[in-house]
Order: C-alpha cells, then structure tokens, then sequence
DNA sequence: TATATTAATCGTACATTTGCGATGAACTTA
DNA sequence: TAAGTTCATCGCAAATGTACGATTAATATA
C-alpha cells in the first residue's frame, strides 16, 4: 500500500462510509454491537461471556469501534462502560442508507 | 487468527452482514461502486480513467467486490462488462437497514 | 499499605490485504 | 496465422489485521 500512487484522494463521504463499513468487518465486532442493543450498555467483561475470545482480543475489537466512533466508554470505577455512540451512528446509518438507495438502478446492464 | 479458539460460529446473519461491510471497508471500492451507479454498467477499462491505480490493483477490487456477491461481471468480448447484483444488493441493503435500526436504542447508558 | 478487580496496552506470531509489474488467457481483427 | 485488446492471475513486497499471553495502569477494598 501507498507504494508509488501516494494518497489517493477520496471524497469526505467515501472515505468515511469506507471507515465505518471497515469498522463493520468482522463478525466479532456486529456481535458486539448487536449485544450494546440489547444489553443497551456493557463492559468487557460481560463479552467475556458472550464472546470466546481472551480479553486483550475483545478489548482490540472495542478499540477498533470506538476508533471508528460506532460506540464509546465512560469509565465507571474499576471497569469501563460502553455503549452506541448515537450520534455517529444516525450519521452512519444515513450513510449507508443513501448509498444503499443511490445504487438502486433497475435498468441496469443494457 | 485461528490459532487455539478455532472456528468461533456465528450467526448467518452476522456472518452476512460482516462479509458485505468488509467487502465495502475500503474507498476504492466504495468509489467503483458509486460509479456503477452513475454509469449503470463499466469495464475495468473504464475504471482506469477514473482511479488512479493498477490494472491489476483494480481487478483486484472488482473480484473482493464479486466474491462479496455485490457485482457481477457478464463477458462481452473481449470486454467484460460489470454491474450491480441486484438480488445481493437488495439483501445487503436489507441488512444494513435491520441492523442499524435495531441498535437506535435511545434510553441508552443509564 | 497490600491485595483484588478490571481493562488497556505491549510484544509476538501468523494471516490477510493492498499495491505493483509481469505474464497469461480469451477473443477480435488484420 | 499473427498481432492487438482486454482483463485475470501470478509473484512479490509492505502494511494491516487478528489472535494470544503477559504486563501495566487505575481504582476499590481489606
């Protein structure tokens, strides 16, 4: 990567549906997320017991979220609460709704 | 990975749902998939005057994209002529939309 | 102060991704 | 048949991602 062609630029919005779609990759972290909607909040330790994973492993999966601003953590003595981070989310999800609706082209392929 | 956790399972829907923001998780690809909209349909070619990478690199993206189901590549000799797949995109628009509507919890964090 | 709990971070190993140029396969056209 | 066009695939290099155990940091409690 970035070997000769040096910094593509992209538009705003492509790279950041890339960021929150990377955020997305893997199976571990939207069964992260789909536990932070039912338990509404958690902390890494009850992944622990969702997820059998070592908790340096889940502890990199909630980095890589938070990173990408899908959630965020309020520390709450000894352990660290995570939850959505709303806001980032209604923006992810218009996103990803107008890209979605954008690409839906009957026509396609004369 | 895969190194003592072996195989951890997944729902179907997790899996899916992983695999097509993966697919997604990079700008070049969210860039070629933009332009299938403007364009309807391309060739790699046509790509080419649009991004300014590899022949090679580009075909490349074009297989991550088709092996994530999201095109398809019809042969018009000796062009081969990329699109939407629209059942897929269908289904991952689907997706996206359950998911992201089920984690718009706003009594969130108490 | 010492111990326990919780979670982040470090260091390491290995897999995967991203990029390139070169080559090969399929098909047209001269 | 030979040459040209288009695109996939190969082989390589570098970067990034995923997993682990061990350690560290922060805080609460005995």
């Amino acid at each position: 990567m970035k070997r000769t062609k040096e910094n593509i630029v992209y538009q705003v919005e492509t790279e950041e549906i890339a960021k929150f779609a990377k955020a997305l990759g893997h199976p571990t972290r939207i069964k992260i997320l789909n536990h932070l909607d039912d338990a509404s909040c958690c902390y890494t330790g009850d992944l622990l017991e969702v997820l059998p994973l070592a908790q340096s492993t889940i502890s990199q999966h909630l980095k890589e979220l938070k990173d990408a601003g899908l959630i965020q953590g309020t520390v709450d003595p000894p352990k660290i609460k995570y939850c959505i981070n709303q806001e980032n989310w209604i923006k992810a999800k218009a996103l990803f709704n107008e890209f979605f609706s954008k690409n839906m082209n009957e026509i396609s392929c004369k």
